[in-house]
DNA sequence: ACTTTGTATCAAAATATATACATAATTATA
DNA sequence: TATAATTATGTATATATTTTGATACAAAGT
């Protein structure tokens, strides 16, 4: 069996993705891709200061990582792998 | 980009999963394992109501499903590749 | 210095989840 | 039918998350 504090740990980060606009997020991140915030809030048509607030939630969790360019800052997975838990999910869906 | 109502669904999934002692029982689940209340409740030293109650809170979600086999029920994943979501968290907290 | 562009944070109300305990509902057996 | 074993549900309180709008901060250009 697994350790408490890897199971809290675990699910903080699954709780950071399990949000219908985190989901989004992740997606467009995946495969190593890399965007900033403004490019995320005007794919996803949502304001800049809810864009900015779900990013820092999902770095804050471990979920991704940001760097600073500039007037810029860019977004993407810590672990690329993350981005299987997406495709794991939509499959599930997918099955009937 | 994936359909709100996907996202949505997908969502529900993965909130189900992501609570540590949910995690547990996915965990516990993986491998076409079948699993009664009573084992679950004993291996996780949590009362039998908190376990039959997140039990079936990852049915309604549609992680798991359950068979009734007399006084028993047997729960098991939906998905068996729902499995991975764990493993996949699990090698991100290994990764430093 | 001022303005523009891009990001981040704050505060408050609404909604959702978790936790704990008690009790009800099933099924099998005496 | 009474009871023992297993599972499911109900209720209440506490805690956490979501949502929205306003505002603050940071970097670059004029």
């Amino acid at each position: 069996m697994i350790e408490l504090k890897k199971l809290e740990n675990a699910s903080e980060m699954l709780k950071a993705i399990a949000h219908p606009l985190r989901i989004a997020i992740v997606d467009m991140l995946s495969n190593n891709k890399t965007l900033t915030v403004t490019e995320i809030h005007e794919a996803l048509n949502i304001e800049q200061a809810v864009a900015s607030h779900h990013l820092s939630i999902l770095k804050s969790k471990g979920v991704l990582m940001s760097v600073r360019n500039g007037k810029n800052s860019n977004y993407k997975l810590k672990y690329p792998r993350l981005a299987k838990i997406i495709s794991c999910i939509d499959k599930c869906q997918n099955d009937k």
